[in-house]
DNA sequence: CGCATTCTATGCTACCGGCC
DNA sequence: GGCCGGTAGCATAGAATGCG
């Protein structure tokens, strides 16, 4: 049996996967784009709301998606949550000054400040290696390169890009207009192109890189 | 910066199916 | 047939975002 919150998760993460956000996944259904608002999920008495089987049915429908698709989102809401993690950060200006390293030259970590990881979990992140030299000199030959899947693309994102032709690439948003994305070419061999929303499969916003 | 568009939240009504 | 519990849709407002 599924949970009410791995059926709206399933919602969540099929509107993400497939480009849109969930208001904008209603529409496309032919649904009230408040369907899915998260304060139609539970009542006002706190009860469970459950969406109905044909709401499922029209966003399947819309999005090209079999049940059995959809049943793996569901599972794949159900993973526990990676544990929590952060890192030390120091700003470079404060890098230069007397504390923050001891003697020996090591960091005094406890005196640094945290970025957290946490928000990087396996749901909605995943990594790509990069093979060649096309990317250079930003990413080389055997970096990891970490895209978040679903996050809103803007301009001046790094991002990544898998076309409707097979092809992938990780291009800088020089700007997004209504239905057209005009990209920069990291490597400055390649020309800069214009791609339109319909050409587009997927895209993700390159959120780190490992160098 | 101002305007337009999109998204989200809230409250309400309409409609449907089950039950008595 | 009337009542009740449920989801969907409508109207409205505010926030966020994009664009010229």
């Amino acid at each position: 049996m599924y949970t009410h919150d791995e059926i709206w998760g399933a919602i969540d993460r099929l509107a993400k996967i497939s480009g849109y956000s969930t208001s904008g996944l209603a529409i496309k259904a032919g649904l009230d784009p408040t369907s899915f608002n998260k304060s139609k999920r539970v009542q006002p008495n706190g009860k469970a709301r459950w969406p109905s089987m044909e709401s499922i049915s029209k966003i399947l429908a819309v999005t090209n998606t079999a049940m059995v698709d959809f049943v793996a989102l569901m599972d794949s809401a159900t993973d526990a949550p990676n544990a929590a993690a952060s890192i030390p950060v120091l700003g470079f200006a404060q890098a230069g000054r007397e504390g923050y390293f001891g003697e020996d030259g090591a960091p005094i970590l406890e005196k640094w400040g945290e970025v957290p990881l946490d928000h990087i979990n396996g749901d909605d992140y995943f990594a790509l290696e990069v093979n060649g030299e096309s990317m250079m000199p930003l990413y080389r030959d055997g970096d990891l390169i970490i895209v978040a899947q679903g996050d809103s693309v803007r301009k001046g994102d790094r991002a990544v890009f898998k076309l409707n032709n097979g092809e992938v690439m990780v291009k800088e948003v020089l700007k997004k207009t209504k239905g057209q994305y005009v990209l920069r070419s990291i490597n400055s061999d390649f020309a800069d192109i214009d791609i339109k929303d319909e050409d587009i499969q997927w895209c993700g916003r390159v959120a780190w890189v490992s160098q």
